[in-house]
DNA sequence: CATATGATGGACT
DNA sequence: GTCCATCATATGG
């Protein structure tokens, strides 16, 4: 039995937040007879129109931030970048713009021969420790979209960890051209299964 | 149809 | 650290 999902008011705050607050918490993929899980130990916050390194920037003529702004937090949206598959959570409005956000590694705690199959890799540290890495460990590609990670029949849920102190470390996005000036990337300190280290700015 | 572009990953020095 | 294969999109001919 899986445990109850995190209800949708859970992202309906600001993605940073959210980010910060999501870190600490299992991401749970019922795959075919199987589940997988694992805690996710980094994220990152990504905004709408004004947001220079979202997909959603008003200089993108795409119809993601039309979209976006309709779905409700919690919704599950995967984006394809340099041959990987993205796993993204819509979180609350600002302004009327939508925010969301990458979960970028998690730390594997069941399913780990399935993800060693999908992955091809036996070391446990290379499995989940990238946002490319854990869509393809746990089978999660574009017809996920629109699933809501709140909805307890959904395939991808996200529920509460175990009581434990984590030290949350936070710096600019990985990746990104044109960031904002402020850090939007979050992830636990001393944690193998984070995909980079630089830049650390401890709380 | 051709080509450019990434919220990347992996192989290599 | 550097280099490049990757492939869904977007855009231009």
């Amino acid at each position: 039995m899986i445990e109850k999902p995190l209800p949708r008011c859970f992202f309906k705050n600001d993605a940073a937040r959210v980010a910060n607050e999501l870190l600490g918490k299992i991401l749970v993929r019922k795959y075919k007879n199987s589940v997988l899980a694992g805690k996710i130990v980094e994220t990152e916050a990504y905004y709408g129109a004004d947001d220079p390194a979202s997909r959603a920037h008003k200089s993108k003529k795409t119809n993601l931030s039309k979209w976006w702004r309709c779905a409700l937090p919690g919704t599950v949206f995967v984006y394809m970048v340099h041959g990987n598959w993205l796993l993204n959570i819509v979180t609350g409005k600002i302004n009327g713009e939508p925010s969301g956000v990458l979960i970028r590694a998690v730390e594997p705690l069941k399913g780990m021969e399935i993800m060693m199959k999908n992955r091809n890799v036996k070391e446990i540290e290379k499995l989940t420790s990238g946002p490319g890495k854990l869509t393809s460990a746990f089978g999660i590609a574009q017809y996920h979209t629109g699933l809501n990670v709140s909805e307890q029949n959904s395939d991808i849920i996200v529920i509460k960890g175990k009581n434990e102190n984590i030290k949350i470390c936070s710096s600019h996005r990985i990746g990104v051209s044109e960031d904002l000036p402020q850090n939007l990337r979050f992830y636990l300190a001393n944690n193998k299964f984070v995909s980079k280290k630089n830049d650390t700015v401890k709380h």
